[in-house]
DNA sequence: AGGAAGATCTACT
DNA sequence: GTAGATCTTCCTA
């Protein structure tokens, strides 16, 4: 399994968050390693960017979008754990939330994590797929380029696929340019539009 | 102390 | 499909 390294990280994160698509995150547990594939993603910038959490400069709680790339952000929204890679360019301010992803190992876990059944519910949102792989402020900093991570993303089987955008979801202000990307057709999306 | 926040679930029409 | 309640932290006053 390859690693995707470090300097994956270090470009402009809607670049990042749109090569994301496709690529296998690993969540391991102490009994068992859950995973999954990423199908939806979105690209958050530092003070020029209204809905990002850097937007009102650096704060004890979102100081890892001002550091090093590769890193876990983890922070809670109307009572949901949300998951970021911290990705910008060297000097900028940026991270890639991880929205959705379609299930491939552990997947009986994940329905309990849940309590749902319906496979197509268990990490279709940026909330359900915390819950469903137990990713808490416990996570928040760790090192996703690292192998032995409790959280770490690998590159995925080459296989190709559309990639669509459209503006962020939930946002109060957006940004002109369109900074969501998912994967076209894919039932493990959280909205289609 | 109060409220907003990158969401989710439920219960309706 | 849409509306409203509720979720839990951290920021701001």
């Amino acid at each position: 399994m390859e690693m995707l390294p470090k300097d994956f990280y270090e470009r402009d994160p809607a670049l990042v968050a749109r090569d994301l698509l496709g690529k296998i995150l690993f969540r391991r547990l102490d009994s068992e390693i859950l995973s999954g594939k990423i199908v939806e993603t979105e690209a958050y910038y530092g003070g020029n960017d209204p809905s990002s959490k850097a937007y009102r400069g650096k704060k004890k709680f979102n100081e890892l979008m001002f550091m090093d790339v590769g890193k876990a952000f983890i922070y809670m929204v109307h009572g949901n754990w949300l998951l970021n890679i911290v990705a910008h360019l060297k000097g900028h301010v940026g991270a890639v939330l991880i929205r959705a992803m379609e299930p491939l190992q552990g997947i009986e876990t994940m329905r309990k994590n849940r309590n749902v059944k319906d496979i197509h519910n268990l990490t279709s949102g940026p909330g359900k797929l915390t819950k469903a792989l137990v990713i808490t402020k416990e996570l928040n900093g760790i090192d996703v380029t690292k192998r032995n991570s409790e959280l770490v993303m690998v590159k995925g089987k080459e296989e190709s696929f559309e990639v669509c955008s459209s503006h962020r979801i939930g946002v109060k202000v957006d940004l002109p340019q369109k900074l969501r990307f998912f994967v076209k057709g894919n039932k493990f999306v959280s909205k289609f539009s």
